[in-house]
DNA sequence: TATGAATGAGTGTTCATTCAT
DNA sequence: GATGAATGAACACTCATTCAT
């Protein structure tokens, strides 16, 4: 039982996903979710109340794949300060060139109506780690001093400047150049 | 005849910049931007074929005023080349949160199926000066060498970081964060 | 002015006429009709009260032209009785043939709610001449006693199946063919 | 299951009739069409993909009606030609008067742009028994030299002749009359 | 729990008509 | 008389949601 619903669960999740990065939120409707998820419409009610809360419980699935993702291991954690944030960026990186899907729902999110500020910052806790990790460059002193919310943004941001431009650009990006933009990055913080 | 025709197209189109940054524009129906903008559903469309073509006359519309309000005077543009950087970034970011629905429209769009690349790449036309200046860094060894391409992305996303900390953290940013944000910018390209 | 005046109203009526014939009623617009007619839109509504009026104004137009199209001369009236039934059929089938569009326009009005009874009657009245010349065949024994108004509607019937099988099927039709299908026809009613 | 969703259908079909009879086919709306056959329009849109495919529907529906009313039996085939080509021409004045509202439909689609050449050549296969004899009558020698086509459309005029008289003309109309009707088809082309 | 037929409010768009010039 | 910009009711159609099975 418990098995069965988390397929369908996930048959739906897995399909809105696609179907959204694909033609974006508005253009998919339920009917075409249910049809090619194989979940028939009632039962993706019985699973989520709405769609709106469809597109909440899909973010949260994004982002708690994501913060799984780039989660450091254990030995990973015991290296240096510079090499865990190196190590976090490039996880980053790799996450997002991975999951296309992922990257380019979680961007229209962020700048729709869906996402409450609750859900967002729900969201946030699934990736407690990395900001955790952003907080000690600060109070460590590998970073000058800056607004920790800025901080986050601006990492974030240009991590994803390279992700856009080997998505949406089309541009062979090499493992160097990732690591030469964490550096940029680095550099510009530090 | 000529002074009404624009103050309708202008009234359509303020009102479709609030509503569409305020709510979204699939969440804005022509029937509401009607009703708010005082001007009758019929006559909006003698303005604009269809709301695609609004969207589309609206992203050219701020991109417009972007590239006017970022553009360099030509006073300015007898200054060395990092104070060029480093007005163009003060510009950019003044521009933005001086027009708060402009940054939330154009970030929305950006990820959207409604502006095709053509009506992009016109977009683009519009603060050609901009992208000329960062080839010009490139060219000039300023900059360290990089992927043009990226180079722009990068240095946006930046500038949008604090303008996003700002317009969406509500964080007072204060003129020197801006120029201690262009700073860091410069520090990690050049 | 007076004739300034009608070459506005012909003009409207002229380009309605190929317009309805081509697309339909319903699938013209006013403001269609304006623009291929080189009449301005209120310019239509000082000759017409409303697009029924014009309907109405352009069938009474057709059978004006067709009752003078169908009229016997005054030496055409003095031939014999068969010979004068003949003339009138021939003329019936050579004006649609000449005239599709009006054949087309007529036919889909006779089936439409546009036409009211009264105007339907009104348009009778211009090819007066032409139902006395079968009231006259009644009374004068040429036909085998009939309702009036079946007689008429047999003969234009019938005279109307060899138009469609021209217009319709794209079938060659030779003079000929036309004096069978009235000669078919006298032989049915006399 | 199927009774029910059967009955939604024929509740449309039959409303849609009734209407588009009385009122014409553009000037029915979807909505006053829902209203009146008391199915809500999501659930026409259920049965017919548009209005367009609705009247296709329904012509096909006459069609089909139609073709069987006039079907001659097997014993009726037994008849003399003569006797069957009176017994169709009953069927077809009869069929008509006792469902006025596919008389008007029908014609009504005969001269309108609803109806493609593919949908009215699919039409035409349920009353092929109707052509089949024709032509026979043609072939035996029965009828004198003259285009199928022409044939079949006058004889079917001179049917429909009648059946206007009865039902537009509001004339009392006899078996008698009927027979009468046919007899002088009969004259005409044998 | 699972289904999908049924619903009707809401959508983008059209177009006959009006009226200030 | 002549114009055409402006209007808004009406249109065909969609789709998130419900509910009887």
């Amino acid at each position: 039982m418990q098995g069965e619903k988390l397929d369908k669960k996930t048959q739906i999740v897995k399909t809105a996903l696609r179907l959204f990065s694909e033609q974006g939120l508005q253009q998919t409707s339920m009917a075409q979710l249910s049809k090619e998820s194989g979940v028939a419409v009632g039962t993706m009610y019985l699973h989520f109340k709405s769609k709106d809360e469809l597109v909440e419980g899909l973010f949260l699935h994004i982002q708690e794949a994501f913060g799984k993702a780039i989660d450091l291991s254990d030995s990973e954690m015991k290296a240096s300060y510079k090499d865990r944030f190196f190590i976090l960026g490039r996880k980053v990186h790799h996450y997002y060139v991975n999951n296309p899907a992922h990257f380019f729902v979680v961007n229209t999110l962020n700048y729709s109506p869906y996402i409450s500020k609750e859900i967002t910052e729900l969201g946030r806790t699934y990736y407690q780690q990395s900001v955790d990790l952003m907080a000690e460059g600060l109070e460590n002193g590998s970073f000058q001093p800056i607004n920790i919310v800025l901080l986050i943004r601006f990492i974030y941001n240009a991590v994803i400047a390279l992700v856009q431009v080997q998505l949406k650009d089309n541009v062979e990006v090499t493992e160097h150049m990732i690591d030469q933009n964490i550096e940029r990055i680095w550099k510009a913080i530090t």
